[in-house]
DNA sequence: CAAAAATTTTAATCTGGATTAAAATACGGC
DNA sequence: GCCGTATTTTAATCCAGATTAAAATTTTTG
């Protein structure tokens, strides 16, 4: 067994395999996507997956875990970039917008998390809203130091998040749309925040 | 038989058994509900929706048709009721979460219009794009009137749209939210837009 | 190159849930 | 209360797709 190298391998083909997955539960759901749609994505049978993961339940969680990462790491990224409230927002945007479009995505939507395990679904549930609160914090420093006005954190936070989530939904990979999605939603979304 | 009055009762089943899917299908996705959990939902046996419908996917047909039908309503009625471009947007959001939120809903969020019929597809594909035109005419109008400030209508409407279709995602029904939901939407969702 | 480990496929099994037909019940009009 | 229609249930059938075990193939290592 060939230490490092070949984790190196399982684990591509690993990341391969999730991002293939991700991109079928967006566009069909977790139950209307067959195990057999994801492989032959790879160019793989279906039950070759069963080498990657213990069943589709663990598939899907291996997907929205993933996306909580990539998340979590373009809201500690916008944090560190930041000089203030607004800018951490905007930042936060464009970062998580790259990453769905960029090399990473697609990323999961995570639109069915009661379809998970009891102790799966209380994971990614505890990691979803954390990250809402991350997010909300956002607002509320930019409240704090001038840079935002005033406002409903809670709900903003959703809208906000909202239209982030749902791009998986309409965007499917036109370097064209890519690009002017980088270029305007980051302003569209907080244009309504600053103070006046 | 009956004339008026059967047809009453007929169409008002009919009726709460779609909203009895919406709600499911918000939860756990169109392959993920089965048609037990929406008659268990109604109180019923899986074999009674057949009364209704032709089989499961016309379930998911007529839940998105209705939801196309009610966005179209609110769309119309924001067209009649605003003075100019920025006003009918903000009471379509208004109308549209009022909808959502009220009696009416809950209402399908179209997100696996993938597993419908090729014809039903085109449909409500046809449908969406078409309310989604009409969505960023009334931007249009808005930036041609002088009340919304110049930009990229078709990722101003994704946007926008996208915080109105993940609403279902995160409510659940609670009158305290829905009420917040109603009083702040409107607001954030088009405070970018107007002219400075 | 040969052996061992890693990866994938083949070929079954198993199951939940859609669908259907026939039977049972509820319900309005008379 | 009785009849005919509307609605629902019961009791199968049927199938796609998940899962598994064993075999085959590929890759790695020495």
């Amino acid at each position: 067994m060939a230490r490092s190298s070949d984790e190196t391998r399982f684990q591509l083909q690993r990341d391969r395999m999730l991002r293939a997955a991700a991109q079928c539960f967006n566009l069909k759901g977790y139950s209307g996507t067959s195990l057999k749609d994801v492989a032959n994505l790879l160019g793989l049978t279906d039950a070759a997956l069963y080498y990657y993961v213990r069943n589709k339940e663990e598939l899907v969680y291996q997907c929205y875990l993933r996306a909580a990462d990539v998340a979590q790491e373009a809201m500690l990224r916008a944090i560190d970039d930041g000089a203030n409230g607004l800018e951490q927002v905007r930042l936060y945007i464009r970062y998580h917008i790259e990453l769905i479009v960029g090399e990473t995505g697609p990323l999961a939507i995570m639109s069915e998390i009661p379809s998970l395990t009891p102790a799966h679904r209380d994971e990614i549930l505890q990691r979803s809203r954390a990250h809402s609160k991350n997010f909300e914090a956002l607002l509320e420093r930019g409240i704090a130091d001038g840079s935002i006005a005033p406002c409903d954190v809670r709900m903003t936070g959703n809208a906000i998040m909202g239209a982030l989530n749902w791009i998986p939904k309409w965007f499917h990979g036109d370097e064209k749309v890519a690009a002017r999605l980088l270029e305007q939603f980051p302003t569209i979304l907080s244009a309504g925040l600053a103070v006046r």
